[in-house]
DNA sequence: CTAGGGTTAG
């Protein structure tokens, strides 16, 4: 009997290596991967090879139940092949797919190797079901090259077979390449199932070619082949018009959803989150909520980020004692954007008690937090919290120092801002253009516009617009004029259709009384069909959202709100205000312009806010450009006489006015 | 055997 066994041993084994053999030239492997893929495997599986010797050394194998247990056991159960191999034990089918099913489930692609030339050996060599279950387990592992090298050997291919790699290339941001597949699929005369038809959706909405053809022809194919009722088709075809942006058409057909799901209310949700609606976003999930629906950690996510770009922290309150109330864990994917809606929408102490509350945090939540601090204006806090994280072994990416770097440079941190810089190349992070942009900022604040100009001559990268952006702003800021011009001509050559240098050197020929070269600008940028977008105040007065424009006329509450302004322009102008018209650029006499500034509609947020508030609360503005000089003067003096906190949410960062003066020390 | 939704910066 030993004699039988020791026999069959080996010539299993020379079968198994042969079948490496074979498996290598089938999976273009050369021998040497494979032997290292197989040393690898018996090195993580040790355990279970181990324990496979003690079963062979307790003679034959035929325990089915014995087998099961050591399928139980933690790994991928791999030794299970050398008893095949030593003819203790039949490979069947049940037995290839849960070990291909294990090697799925733990995503161990050198073992997924083995099984596949295992499997090349035995009598399944062409089984196709088999071979859709290796191509699927591929594409879990993350190698979508031994998928794609098997779909191209396989001789015969089904509708599963195409739907797995599709999906593949659609999961693992290829979309490009799942769509090609397609046509070529329906030459070969297979049609698309449900399953085909939502991976290629979600392929359609990663990509924006002419008009999204390719998705609005699926999307026509679908509905002929009445694909579109199945919740998940129609749930990809929800997010896919989301993510094109077209909002309207996702909630048609939302609507015409005959199942819903929560996955579809996400989708929706989502969409409208990712365009920065948040008041419709928040009103979808109040709705979603009343329909009976319950929110998971994906709607939680998008809502806060919603709430973040609308600046509402009311309603994110409620959003979160919702979550609380649920019971669902503080984990850090949703933890990162409650905390994120704290610090935008104007609580950089809620941002923090959340940080520390979550049940672990991970590197977004720190740059989450990192980015709270720098917002705020709180340099020296960035720069200790991040010397912190240093100090407990995390490891910062790009985003750590580009907030650690745009911190520095907004609290004036000159010499820190360069030491971090340098830092970068020791924790072997590339240098992205925005790192660049960041220390031409620092420096041109700082008012070394020479330095920051030989900075750019010396980038071993092309500047882009947005670096000669950041020189143009520092100029306006220190009144550099010919400097200025010619960062301003750098930026038109690159980005021609941007509003803000032609707005930004206007500013400059204004505030040095060059007037008719401010008209000049104004005028090219007209012109050349350049659109400024309109500047915009926000203010959340009892869960809503009120919006202003610059001379707003149209509000209902218009003679009120001029009324309190005139009363409040009374008062500050008693302690020492004085309108500083030179940030308008208008032809007109002394008062007019007086008039002008006094409608910037972060002065009417501000009067409407006085108005329907209780005294002493803190008022929260976000508008869409920066503030400014004489608004920020003006209402520095309003948290003054009015014993408010005022906090102001410009485009980059957070002023928080109280009893006279500024969190960004007049450095902005 | 094959399918849909979520985070940080600028």
């Amino acid at each position: 009997m030993s004699r039988h066994i020791s026999k069959s041993k080996s010539k299993a084994l020379y079968l198994y290596k042969k079948a490496a053999a074979v498996g290598i030239q089938k999976l273009s492997l050369s021998a040497a991967q494979l032997r290292t893929s197989a040393t690898r495997a018996s090195c993580t599986d040790s355990e279970e090879i181990s324990e496979g010797e003690d079963w062979y050394a307790s003679h034959i194998i035929q325990d089915k139940d014995l087998l099961r247990k050591s399928l139980h056991n933690s790994g991928t159960g791999l030794h299970v092949l050398d008893l095949v191999n030593r003819g203790s034990l039949e490979a069947d089918r049940t037995l290839y797919n849960k070990l291909l099913n294990r090697c799925t489930q733990m995503g161990r692609l050198q073992q997924a190797r083995i099984v596949h030339a295992h499997i090349l050996t035995s009598h399944f060599k062409d089984d196709l079901p088999i071979h859709n279950t290796i191509l699927n387990m591929y594409v879990k592992c993350g190698s979508l090259e031994d998928a794609r090298n098997l779909f191209d050997q396989m001789p015969c291919k089904d509708l599963v077979t195409w739907t797995a790699l599709i999906s593949g290339y659609s999961q693992y941001d290829r979309p490009q390449d799942a769509l090609v597949l397609f046509p070529q699929m329906l030459l070969r005369g297979l049609e698309p199932n449900q399953f085909t038809l939502s991976s290629l959706f979600k392929a359609a909405g990663a990509v924006s070619d002419d008009n999204n053809k390719h998705g609005r022809q699926i999307h026509a194919y679908c509905l002929k082949y009445g694909f579109d009722t199945n919740v998940y088709v129609g749930t990809s075809l929800v997010d896919m018009y989301a993510r094109w942006g077209h909002m309207d058409e996702s909630q048609l057909i939302f609507d015409s959803l005959e199942t819903k799901n929560e996955v579809s209310w996400n989708a929706l949700i989502a969409g409208h989150a990712r365009k920065a609606q948040g008041e419709h976003a928040l009103r979808l999930f109040w709705k979603m909520l009343r329909e009976g629906f319950k929110p998971t950690h994906f709607t939680y996510s998008s809502v806060f980020t919603a709430c973040a770009s609308a600046g509402s922290m009311e309603q994110g309150k409620w959003v979160h004692a919702h979550m609380i109330k649920s019971g669902a864990k503080l984990v850090a994917f949703v933890g990162n954007t409650l905390l994120d809606m704290y610090a935008k929408s104007g609580s950089i102490e809620d941002a923090r008690k959340v940080f520390d509350r979550l049940v672990r945090q991970d590197i977004v939540s720190w740059n989450s937090m990192l980015t709270g601090y720098a917002q705020h204006g709180l340099g020296q806090e960035t720069v200790q919290r991040f010397e912190e994280m240093l100090r407990i072994g995390i490891q910062p990416n790009d985003i750590t120092f580009l907030c650690v770097l745009t911190a520095c440079s907004h609290a004036g941190l000159l010499d820190e801002g360069q030491y971090y810089f340098d830092l970068m190349k020791s924790y072997n992070i590339e240098l992205q253009i925005s790192h660049y942009v960041t220390i031409v900022d620092l420096l041109g604040r700082a008012g070394l516009l020479d330095r920051a100009e030989k900075f750019i001559r010396e980038m071993p990268i092309e500047p882009t617009a947005a670096v000669w952006g950041a020189l143009l702003g520092a100029c306006r800021m220190h009144k550099n004029i010919d400097l200025g011009a010619y960062a301003a001509e750098r930026v038109f050559e690159l980005d021609p259709h941007d509003s803000g240098p032609h707005v930004l050197l206007s500013n400059i020929y204004a505030s040095a009384g060059r007037l008719s070269d401010a008209a000049r600008v104004r005028k090219l940028m007209k012109d050349c069909g350049v659109k400024k977008e309109p500047a915009c105040s926000w203010v959340e007065i009892e869960n809503a959202v009120h919006m202003f424009v610059a001379n707003d006329d149209a509000h209902p509450q218009r003679v009120e709100i001029l009324q309190m302004w005139e009363t409040i322009s009374g008062k500050i102008k008693d302690i020492g205000y004085v309108p500083d018209t030179s940030h308008v650029l208008f032809f007109v006499d002394q008062q007019e312009r007086e008039v002008k500034l006094q409608y910037h509609s972060e002065k009417l947020a501000l009067a409407f806010a006085l108005l329907n508030t209780t005294p002493g609360s803190t008022i929260r503005i976000k508008k869409n450009i920066r503030v400014c000089g004489d608004c920020h003067s003006a209402i520095k003096y309003v948290s003054k006489v009015e014993g408010r906190e005022i906090i102001v949410r410009d485009t980059n960062r957070f002023h928080h006015f109280r009893n006279g003066s500024c969190s960004c020390r007049d450095y902005w």
